[in-house]
DNA sequence: GACATCACG
DNA sequence: GACGTACGTGATGTCC
């Protein structure tokens, strides 16, 4: 290469952000030789070798370099000496991890730049405006704000975590105006995180409009005397020169002294002789096999490795692994051999569909270890062979069914060997269906849920390219997508084969990665108590399912749509034209532009808002937005609930048999979906009434038990409230008490609309409360909010304490706890900006929420044995509810053995202050048990 | 497929 | 003092 120049792009790798990002992305690890923290140094080569192996295409880079900052102090602590000084202290263990991701960048043989004084954002600058005035491309990897002033004349910057570029229009979405006059902006609303001042009052909004208006910064400041506003024109003369100073303070530095020249920065290929050797020295093992894989090599043998589960020292790259497909008893003989050889195996079946109460067999496959997999065809379909009947044969080179479950349901059920899955719920429920009961098993989805809920979702595709760095082969491609998608069983067995096997030879190599983790992260006990047990409790919910009355639907319906066609007609009538009453976007259009009311919102999309508490607001004083609130009200009852719930109707039971998922939620809690039996109305009268459809059969009462004010509960006892323990010991109104304590009111003289604002800071309370929050829910002024939470937390003192200690836990581990030892990630807790403060309340809430959550568990998974011989079914779980379909002889025992199970879930593990009381109702229907 | 809305704890 | 805010979910309809 003939120098930098016209058709050469410069690639910039902000480091610190790199490293950053992946110290708070990923789980602490330390190197197992000697102890040495290296989970920050790992996630860096994560990303480093992504991004090389990334940028191979016609695209590519031609010079790249990741910058570092260097030195604590700059020419900006010159300028203020207050620069930055608000920034927290680098954590422990991040501290020694930095000289390593520089050796890491030269390992990769990238070009490692810094220089004593200026920040990594100057060196950046200067780079870029050299390569700019030489006539090339730039790109900088990084999403600091900071960065943005750089953008234009073929500088862009790409957020590499989410994959955006972003360019002057990205920039001017920001910050309201071009790159050149970012600085501007940045001078006068300031930055928090850098602590650079700014002008008081004046934050990003603001400050474009006024340089929008003015120019530019100095005249701005040289004709501020013309602002309207009194306030914020005397804030621009009077802060003259703090303004000024922000502005030197954010503005970069493009003529940093650089010793080394563009041509310094050529990309170059990286030298297995210096990565291999570094890679082993930082004990990479998984890391290093596929980095050698992509770079053709041989991985360096890492001494001292921990023993993996599998007696296989050396797995084979998925490319390599080649399936069996076992088409005969004989076959099938060998690998169950293997298996009881073994005593594990990972499974996992192929089905006609996704709901499994009514899916069908088509195959099973089975790995003994990484690489060893196979698939065994059952029941899928001969090609275009279908006869004038649509009766159609199965395909050749397949064992029976019936002959292949018996050979395996031994093994199946053997409790000597361990059955792996994926989220095998799934698989358990279809073998329910062909009279094979699964156990024991584990499942890598709740491994991973235990290990690493909040950081990432825990589905195969997810965890395999995050774990082993394979990307599985996608189903899409088999079966098609939209009207001409096939079923499994309609994909030619030689396809079948590679995909299917494949799936199991992934679950079992994430067992292996996972399962020596449980003890390291210590979660163990919640894994094997809280996860693992749930599987066939929930798996024998689902099946149960609830009977759902399709006439009682089918006739509400009826009514609901003639409520909604009067209520249109009233609507159209109101608004002088007819529109699509169900359309936001038409809606605000009608409301505030045609009937001119004033004060509409619009949102991030230019939408006006037209949720519930906007039209509530309007309906005090206009027909229309009141009507419009009725017809969503039975809109949605009758669209989410009494026409979607009868199509769920399995025809075969005459039932609903919701899905649970065990990992969805971060806090511990499950989810309900295909339909979700946990949102079921409740609030309102005519809501209600959808309950009236959930019924029991004949002979049977529906018996509900939920848990009192169970977060409340915990909130006290894990905060230590010695005012809320009392009261709940004695049994009193909390809300009352609350309110009585706060505003100095005697218990007897209580009025609803007090307790309803204590009740709101209770709930608050339990969300991180904010005053803004609270005063947005009370619709009350700020201050008045502020006022309210002061004053709680000055009568409970101990709620303070709880937030200041669990945000400083978060802040230092990366995640916090239940008090069962559930842990719940907070990855965004040292994030700059919103992000934070989303964190930050996600953190307070997530132990209370969490160890709710983890005590019906405890309770769920006691259940079967406490209700055994006893003609009751479990059938739904919402939160802090548990519904059964009991006989209605036994329905006093049943109540009796089951709130004891709920009452006493927490023990023996955790002994709670406050005791756990439970509500029972029981009726023909939901409605009336609730 | 994103967004707005609204049902639940 | 200003960011943009209540926590956790899933389903539906509109609109591009």
């Amino acid at each position: 290469m003939s120098g930098f120049g016209k058709g050469c792009h410069l690639h910039l790798i902000d480091g610190s952000a790199f490293i950053f990002r992946a110290f708070h992305a990923l789980p602490p690890l330390t190197r197992k030789s000697d102890g040495l923290p290296v989970g920050a140094v790992q996630g860096f080569c994560n990303m480093l070798h992504k991004y090389v192996a990334d940028n191979a295409g016609p695209d590519a880079p031609t010079h790249a370099a990741v910058i570092f900052d260097k030195g604590s102090h700059t020419f900006r602590n010159d300028l203020y000496d207050e620069y930055k000084a608000n920034r927290e202290a680098m954590p422990e263990d991040l501290r020694p991890q930095i000289p390593l991701t520089r050796k890491a960048t030269e390992a990769f043989n990238i070009a490692c730049k810094e220089l004593e004084g200026y920040e990594a954002d100057d060196i950046i600058a200067t780079l870029a405006c050299q390569a700019r005035d030489a006539g090339g491309r730039v790109t900088i990897i990084s999403s600091d704000k900071d960065l943005m002033q750089l953008v234009g004349d073929g500088v862009e910057m790409l957020d590499a975590m989410k994959n955006r570029r972003i360019d002057r229009e990205g920039v001017i979405e920001k910050f309201g105006v071009g790159p050149e006059r970012v600085v501007d902006v940045q001078a006068l609303a300031g930055d928090s995180v850098d602590n650079v001042p700014g002008a008081p009052g004046i934050g990003i909004k603001t400050a474009a409009l006024l340089i929008n208006e003015f120019g530019d910064l100095e005249s701005l400041l040289d004709r501020a005397e013309e602002i309207k506003q009194p306030k914020r024109r005397q804030t621009l003369i009077d802060m003259r020169d703090q303004i000024e100073l922000s502005k030197r303070l954010v503005q970069l530095d493009c003529d940093t002294p650089i010793d080394f020249g563009l041509d310094d920065l050529e990309v170059r290929d990286p030298d297995p002789e210096v990565l291999m050797p570094f890679l082993a020295e930082m004990e990479f093992r998984s890391l290093s096999k596929r980095i050698a894989e992509h770079l053709g090599v041989e991985a360096p043998i890492i001494a001292d490795a921990p023993p993996p589960p599998s007696d296989a020292p050396d797995a084979p790259s998925f490319e390599a692994a080649d399936y069996a497909c076992v088409r005969d008893a004989e076959a099938l003989e060998a690998w169950i051999a293997q298996i009881r050889e073994r005593g594990w195996v990972a499974v996992d079946t192929e089905t006609t569909g996704l709901n499994e109460m009514v899916a069908d067999l088509v195959g099973i496959s089975l790995c003994v270890e990484a690489g060893t997999a196979c698939y065994i065809p059952l029941t899928h379909k001969a090609g275009a062979t279908d006869d004038l009947f649509g009766e159609e044969g199965l395909a050749e080179g397949q064992m029976p069914l019936e002959e292949a479950l018996a050979l395996l349901k031994p093994v199946l059920e053997d409790p000597a060997v361990l059955k792996i899955g994926q989220n095998m719920k799934y698989d358990a429920k279809i073998f329910a269906r062909y009279g094979v009961d699964v156990a024991p098993i584990d499942d890598t989805m709740l491994l991973s849920y235990a290990l690493h809920g909040g950081l990432h979702g825990h589905g195969m595709d997810t965890l395999s390219e995050r774990y082993l760095a394979h990307s599985p082969i996608p189903i899409k491609p088999l079966l098609g997508s939209g009207k001409s998608a096939i079923t499994f069983d309609r994909v030619p067995i030689d396809d079948a084969v590679p995909y299917a096997a494949e799936d199991a030879d992934i679950t079992l190599r994430l067992w292996q990665t996972f399962k020596p983790l449980l003890h390291q992260s210590r979660v163990t006990t919640v894994y094997e108590t809280l996860e693992r047990p749930l599987v066939p409790v929930l798996a024998q919910m689902e099946r149960n399912g609830i009977k759902v009355d399709r006439d009682t639907l089918s006739r509400m319906s009826n009514a609901f749509a003639q409520k909604m066609a009067g209520l249109e007609a009233e609507i159209h009538e109101l608004a002088g034209e007819t529109f699509n009453v169900g359309s936001p976007k038409q809606l605000g259009e009608i409301l505030f532009d045609k009937m001119g009311i004033e004060g509409g919102k619009r949102g991030k999309t230019g939408a006006y808002a037209t949720g519930v508490d906007v039209l509530e607001d309007l309906a005090t004083e206009h027909d229309l937005p009141a009507r419009v609130l009725d017809w969503r009200q039975v809109s949605k009852l009758k669209s989410t609930y009494t026409d979607a719930l009868q199509t769920h109707i399995n025809p075969e039971t005459g039932r609903v048999h919701t899905s649970y998922s065990i990992a969805g939620a971060s806090t511990g809690r499950l989810a309900s979906t295909d339909p979700n039996l946990q949102n079921i109305p409740v609030r309102t009268e005519e809501g209600r009434r959808i309950r009236e459809a959930f019924v029991a059969e004949p002979g049977n009462l529906l018996v509900s038990l939920d848990y009192s004010q169970i977060e409340l509960r915990i909130l006290a006892h894990i905060a230590g409230i010695p005012a809320l323990k009392a009261a709940f010991a004695e049994g009193q109104d909390i809300h009352a008490m609350t309110a009585s304590e706060m505003f100095d009111v005697p218990m007897e003289e209580m009025t609803p609309d007090v307790r309803r604002k204590a009740k709101a800071i209770n709930f608050g309370v339990i969300y991180g409360i904010s005053g803004f929050g609270l005063a947005r829910n009370l619709r009350i002024p700020r201050a008045e909010a502020q006022g309210f939470i002061d004053r709680y937390f000055e009568r409970f003192p101990g709620i303070r304490a709880y937030m200041d200690e669990t945000k400083a836990f978060a802040k230092e581990h990366g995640y916090v706890q239940t008090l069962f030892g559930r842990r719940i990630h907070t990855p965004e807790i040292n994030a700059k900006g919103p992000r934070a403060s989303f964190a930050y309340r996600a953190a307070i809430n997530a132990p209370i929420q969490g160890t709710a959550a983890d005590v019906i568990r405890r309770a769920m998974v006691r259940m079967p044995a406490a209700i055994e011989g006893l003609p009751a079914k479990m059938l739904l779980q919402v939160h802090d509810e548990l519904l059964f379909e009991v006989a209605e002889d036994a329905v006093e025992d049943v109540i009796a053995r089951a709130r004891e199970v709920m009452e006493g879930a927490a023990d023996p593990a955790v002994h709670l202050d406050v005791k756990l009381t439970v509500d029972a109702g029981q009726g023909a229907n939901w409605a009336e048990a609730h």
